[in-house]
DNA sequence: CGCTACGATGAAACCGGTTCCATGCAAATA
DNA sequence: TATTTGCATGGAACCGGTTTCATCGTAGCG
């Protein structure tokens, strides 16, 4: 039913061989023959079957990303920034979602295999011993963005320096009782430290560094599960607990702009006002955050999956693959969400 | 390098077909022979080939997903219901993102072919007789999401239904001047009313339906471009036009969650607060709508992804392929920004 | 004018699976 | 015991491309 090479080939009333020249624009055809065969190609509708071609190549033009939930807001931004990068190209991306525990074994042994694609960006995962074997025994070209690992090209942002920025914003602001929200400190697909880890590494230094004291009240994490606030909601009831402290924060930082917005949900339903009573700076500069003209600090997230696409462009046409560290450099937005710290003027509702 | 099925054939000294059934899990194989052939895959660390499994069956295992900016919240919402069905089973999900128009062309003609998906759906895209041509063409599985086409299985939204829902909303609180904000009113890629345009049918219905003016000093419609608002900073800028007029609304409805962070944007500029002074209702129901709590229009995006998937995965199994027609259902959401008009206690700063 | 070299070309092997078909053997039946 | 049936099995064809290699014709050279 389908045409194959074959069809075209006696229909022009030449070999194969010519029509797959003819295809791959092989120079080893006569101008002739070249410009008939293209003609019987267009008259025959011909495409030539990708699946066949991919076999006899060995190679799969496709792209695999490992991410975790690709539908989260900075996994969107990310991906926004590869698929630029590709869509030019005659790559295919294939994302794989990476949701459970099982399913990111799977993705690791079965996805880095040159029969299903060229290359592997892995996302925010930092490969285990055995995630590191399945990698290399590949041989494929392999890139790890916002993750690090000494066999690989990694591509990370310093979420320390990221988190200490937030601080000395709000320092610097006059700010003097600054609180810290984010969360999860354990992350299961990871086996490093979680961007809220690194980023309440930052705080606490900007806060030493500047003589200000760690105040534990001031720090958004649970006692009871050490995992702080892994949610938007448990952002916003750790918020509001933490509002109705005494000696209550004038700004906070957070280690996400999910976490911000939970904050900032607090505070309406505290009637408290942005910036006016209290300062929030989020993290990530989501697409929402610019919505809302949330403070925050910028990893650029979308140059960053611009910047490991093209790098493993170059990769994939024979660039150098020893592996190195690239640090991606961040920046603080300020919107509206930060001001100078000022007296209540208003009781909290409980 | 790599292990082949005859290596495996070899090594257990059977023949390859033998190999193949027990992949396969065929019956045509004797118990003990089956479990010898298991361990030498096993020993081997063997994995079949994908790309000649995919040959030889004449099945890809991948479905296609053509979609226009997937990285729009609304697609991302859309796909994450979609993923979530196929993450399940064997199925591999190819998103084709549609930016351009010769693309939008390319990838209709391109990926409809057995020899690359199994399966096709179409989002937020009206093919045309051209695209209907390629579509049929495939012999392929076809459903249509929030678009539709006498030729296939569509689901789609009322959109002049939402428009009323939101409106009538504003109504019944007491709004008597609504505002209505959107666009694009045409788009490049759909062969079909944009979704402002059935929301604006809508709006319009139900205020005619009130026995309330259509007023054209409410419409956001740039007069001279005729486009409306295609992006938050036009909503925004389109809204601070609006609240400055003498006779200015107290209620906006909007094509889109987006449209309404314009709104909100505006509103803040303008130090008019929202309910009191501004309602808004928004429409999709995007992730940011619920951390602004913005009363909103819901699609169930994620809902109309999983049943397109769904049915989708009923087709691949031999199910009825009828065109048919399925309406979504749609819901409004009412959260905190939409309340009884009230007279403005403040004047709008400029 | 004869020989060489090179460009154009097609037949066939190959990529790595699946499956048809023929074969052999054992169990069931006459 | 002879014959049929049916299951287990392996060889080979096939899917639709690419590429090697051999062949042929002709232009260039001595």
């Amino acid at each position: 039913m389908t045409i194959t090479i074959r069809d075209v080939a006696k229909k022009a009333g030449v070999g194969v061989a010519t029509v797959s020249r003819v295809i791959n624009e092989s120079k080893l055809v006569s101008d002739a023959t070249r410009e008939m065969v293209k003609r019987t190609i267009a008259d025959l509708n011909y495409l030539p079957n990708h699946t066949a071609r991919r076999l006899s190549l060995g190679r799969t033009n496709a792209i695999g990303v490992l991410i975790p939930y690709f539908t989260r807001p900075s996994a969107v931004e990310r991906l926004r920034g590869i698929s630029d990068v590709f869509e030019g190209t005659t790559y295919n991306l294939v994302v794989y979602s990476v949701e459970s525990l099982p399913r990111r074994q799977k993705y690791f042994h079965e996805v880095p295999r040159a029969d299903r694609v060229d290359g592997v960006i892995v996302v925010s995962m930092s490969p285990s011993t055995d995630d590191v074997r399945a990698l290399t025994h590949s041989n494929l070209p392999v890139i790890l963005l916002d993750a690090e690992h000494p066999s690989f090209i990694s591509m990370l942002e310093d979420g320390a320096h990221g988190g200490a920025l937030a601080t000395q914003h709000l320092i610097g602001l006059g700010h003097r009782r600054i609180a810290f929200i984010g969360g999860p400190f354990v992350d299961p697909f990871n086996f490093a430290r979680t961007p809220s880890t690194k980023r309440l590494e930052g705080y606490k230094q900007a806060l030493t560094d500047a003589g200000l004291p760690v105040t534990e009240a001031l720090l958004g994490i649970d006692p009871n599960e050490m995992i702080g606030a892994h949610s938007i909601t448990a952002a916003r009831e750790l918020t509001v607990r933490m509002m109705q402290q005494a000696e209550r924060p004038t700004g906070i930082v957070t280690a996400s702009d999910t976490h911000a917005f939970g904050v900032m949900q607090a505070a309406r339903e505290l009637g408290l006002r942005i910036p006016d009573d209290l300062s929030v700076v989020g993290y990530d500069n989501v697409e929402a955050a610019s919505y809302v003209e949330l403070t925050t600090v910028s990893q650029s997230l979308y140059d960053s999956g611009k910047c490991s696409a093209e790098r493993m462009l170059r990769l994939l046409q024979g660039g150098d693959r020893t592996p190195t560290f690239e640090r991606l450099p961040l920046d603080l937005l300020q919107r509206k969400t930060t001001a100078m710290p000022a007296k209540p003027h208003q009781e909290v509702m409980t």
